[in-house]
DNA sequence: TATTGTTATACTCTATAACTATA
DNA sequence: TATAGTTATAGAGTATAACAATA
């Protein structure tokens, strides 16, 4: 493992931590659904790679706290973008699924994102989209650690 | 310009979205100080690259509205990171820079989130940190757009 | 006794609208 | 009349603490 502390590492550390931070910032601003925070999105995100999770599970995987994800959950299942069903062997959890009218939102979802990067990215070259592209996966992973 | 809204472009631009946003969350958990927000983090961050600015090109750049610095500066001059000082030319206007205390304290929070970030990365191989350092100015530049 | 989830409450950050001072 | 910055206020999102139900 590199030294994160000394030179380009160091560098790299500084601006992915400032970029991260401004980006986050103007994501809230293009939502797709205005109801829709980040983090709701965020939630019907991991939903649809996961299929189901408990309230607990997606807390964990979000990173906010359990009374949070309370309220998250609440407020997706009064959209109707995920349901509530009893845990099948414990009756203190419940699992949380995605609607169909869920999937169909992150269909929307990805066009009207992409078309917003898409006009961000225009002052990128080809070379600089490459490289993020290739970091995009990493961050991710990086994201869930 | 690649389609942004096909294929592995597509998946680029999604796991950016929600990789940006996690672990945003995440770093606000790491700050320095515990009185000092991301964003105050992010406007001495642009002092000490710019130098010094006025109230309302640092409200640009961090891409929060004028009342919103208005509110960082004052807390920012409260612990006696920043001072202020009348513009030369224009008297509406105000010039912010940053003191010594605040370079001192920039050292500190780097040494501290790349010790952080490192113990975040040592999940990561060598090749996956590569491609990270390699995307890290190009998210900078992406976020000042 | 430990764990899952909820309720009640408070805090932080940011925004919008209205205002003041200067250009 | 337009612009820079501020004040007052409200809203969104999250956290902590205390509680209920189940393991």
């Amino acid at each position: 493992m590199p030294d994160l502390t000394q030179g380009e590492d160091a560098a790299a550390v500084s601006a992915l931590r400032s970029a991260v931070m401004r980006l986050s910032r103007r994501l809230k601003h293009q939502r797709v659904d205005e109801s829709l925070s980040p983090t709701e999105m965020s939630v019907l995100g991991t939903l649809a790679r996961c299929g189901t999770a408990t309230p607990g599970e997606l807390a964990r995987k979000e990173h906010v706290q359990p009374p949070s994800m309370t309220r998250i959950v609440a407020l997706l299942e009064a959209k109707g973008l995920v349901r509530l069903e009893p845990h099948p062997e414990d009756r203190r959890q419940k699992v949380v699924m995605q609607t169909e009218r869920a999937e169909a939102m992150l269909d929307e979802s990805r066009r009207r994102r992409n078309a917003w990067l898409a006009e961000l990215v225009k002052g990128l070259d080809e070379e600089e989209w490459a490289k993020l592209r290739d970091a995009a996966p990493v961050l991710e992973k990086l994201a869930h650690l």
